[in-house]
DNA sequence: CTCCTAACTAGTAATGATTACTAATTAAAG
DNA sequence: CTTTAATTAGTAATCATTACTAGTTAGGAG
């Protein structure tokens, strides 16, 4: 478990990035600061971060993931049509701790639908 | 929008299979039927009837998509170690219409922990 | 502060789930 | 029964992600 400074810089791009980038864009942002990172290693440190539950990823119907950070408690509202993710606030903490005998974790819960901006172009 | 019965099957498949089955398995229970039809036929429909909500698809952490019936509402629970997925009945029906101005047409609760079968094997 | 070594990295090649393509087939409307 | 646009089988291509390898480095022991 060494302290990188790639996996340091991975964990700080996605801390301070309020827009839920890819791994694409995450490794753009890391080259401004090591220029000579490689997409591999954004890739581990992102998997390592994940495991270790200092960032979320969230899986998305196009297939590329995106990462957040987990500062705070927060749920997603995520438009089908432009793709973007919203953070929600909290609204139902629900803290089940067990279900039909399987134990609990954690929980996830995504809204779908149509965001403020694509239902402006709408009109 | 033609009823072909490669996309009736599909659909058939995914209603009576309780276990979240990938594409691939899919793929091969379909074969027993239709024994030429083609994995991409199976991709495509798949993706139609996700489209036209006539099922659910299930984003895994493996990258490999899960599809699942939607005759009624449920919620899953993932476990984190074995993969598998076991279906929750609705406990929290929260109805949301519109989340900061967002209009939210659908919502996804997903719960991750240990199953049951794994938590005995731990013993 | 060195030395040591397991863990990590850069760069590149490989993987594999999914999609794209094309000629042939077919559902279904008139 | 035609007609035709949508669909299919089979195969090739895509591309986000992972694997691999020789070289580098964090950080603990001495």
């Amino acid at each position: 478990m060494k302290n990188t400074k790639q996996k340091i810089l991975v964990l700080d791009i996605v801390n301070n990035n309020r827009c839920h980038s890819n791994a694409e864009d995450i490794y753009n942002i890391a080259r401004k600061t090591i220029p000579n990172i490689s997409l591999g290693t954004v890739y581990r440190n992102l998997n390592s971060l994940v495991e270790e539950k200092h960032i979320k990823r969230i899986k998305m119907d196009d297939g590329i993931d995106r990462f957040d950070n987990m500062i705070y408690p927060h749920d997603h509202f995520i438009c089908t049509k432009c793709n973007t993710i919203i953070d929600v606030d909290e609204v139902n903490h629900c803290d089940f701790k067990e279900i039909s005998g399987n134990k609990v974790m954690s929980y996830e819960i995504y809204y779908k639908g149509i965001c403020k901006n694509c239902l402006e172009e709408e009109k």
